[in-house]
DNA sequence: GAAAAGAAACCTACCGATAGGTAGGTTGGT
DNA sequence: ACCAACCTACCTATCGGTAGGTTTCTTTTC
């Protein structure tokens, strides 16, 4: 129990640092530091640094995929549903000192340094995404609330690629309030016109 | 001259190892790898790992500077225009073994690591880029070749993330061909309709 | 025009700090 | 008695960076 506390932090504070500065800009000492514990005990929770970070993924798609499912799940329109997606998006920026990007988002631009079963899961996190986004886009192109030319799947990529680099330049220049004009824009763009 | 040469291998190899793996995930020992020279050489160019990578940015910005007037200069019309920078993204990713980033996107990614000097560049970096846009956005209202609806500045912000983004997924999942389709699409949804 | 002086470019040898990780012992609850 | 959780002590590798010497080419000076 206390185990498991320990283990969770240590995940949360990985992961918060992680977003903030990337893998290779977070050590087992900040963690150690930030989780009031010596740093080799941190082993007896994770093996190894790609260890912690596969577990990390893990969780994160998980509890991403959650939300996305209840997203997918309620009954509003698919514009109010895309609106919804983007403000996970806006909501992680906004969260603390305001400089935390996705962890996907991050790892992905750290991609090299990350082991094969990391790697594979950042790409399938983005997939993840991706269906997700398929699917909304094709439910707005029926029930009328959004407009749609082209490959649904090619949509859905830009939106995909438009929040996470939203992300990376909202961070590096305009901060949360360029994010949400993005996102704004985006969904405007999408919408059907009367 | 002999000087010059190895001070621009340096960068060349330092700027092309970061679009790949990033600031921390470089070393000054990769570079002498590459360049074949001894490690402490390196700091007779470039005091300090900071010294370098502003250099870098600096000259990368120019360059890239020097595309963007190219661009706005030529006769095309703005769609072209729009075409025509993110050809500019499309070749990055094109290059060597196609896991390249755009080298501000990347340091964008990684700004905790970087000095006041170099942070302050990338976000100079953006602003160009958004600068650039809102030209090409306004010059297509007027020429008729774009529909932009709602703030041409957050527009602009919404195509430089889109292009940013794309980046980062296209290296994770989908390759240069999904990094195409973004582009194809955001250029098609801000295609002026007939 | 040759010799001396200077400076740029690069070298070897090394530094302290920090990285991730290991070995093995102590503690405390079941 | 056991086992998970955590500790101290320590390891090797690597990080960015420094000190100081050697080579080589250019510039100055007689």
């Amino acid at each position: 129990m206390a185990s498991k506390d320990t283990r969770t932090k240590i995940m949360d504070v990985a992961q918060d640092l992680i977003q903030r500065r990337g893998i290779n800009g977070m050590s087992f000492q900040d963690i150690s530091d930030a989780v009031v514990i010596r740093k080799p005990s941190i082993h007896h929770h994770f093996a190894s640094k790609q260890d912690l970070v596969e577990a990390l993924l893990t969780r994160y798609r998980s509890e991403f995929g959650l939300l996305l499912s209840g997203i997918l799940a309620s009954k509003a329109k698919a514009r109010r549903k895309l609106q919804r997606y983007g403000a996970l998006f806006e909501s992680t920026l906004q969260e603390g000192n305001q400089d935390k990007s996705c962890l996907c988002g991050m790892l992905a631009a750290e991609l090299h340094s990350l082991g094969d079963g990391a790697a594979l899961s950042v790409k399938g996190f983005m997939q993840d995404n991706l269906t997700f986004l398929t699917k909304v886009l094709k439910e707005g192109r029926k029930d009328g609330s959004l407009a749609i030319r082209g490959s649904v799947e090619d949509v859905a990529s830009m939106v995909l690629a438009a929040l996470e680099g939203g992300l990376l330049v909202a961070r590096a220049d305009g901060g949360p309030e360029q994010l949400s004009a993005i996102i704004r824009n985006l969904v405007g763009f999408l919408t059907a016109r009367p």
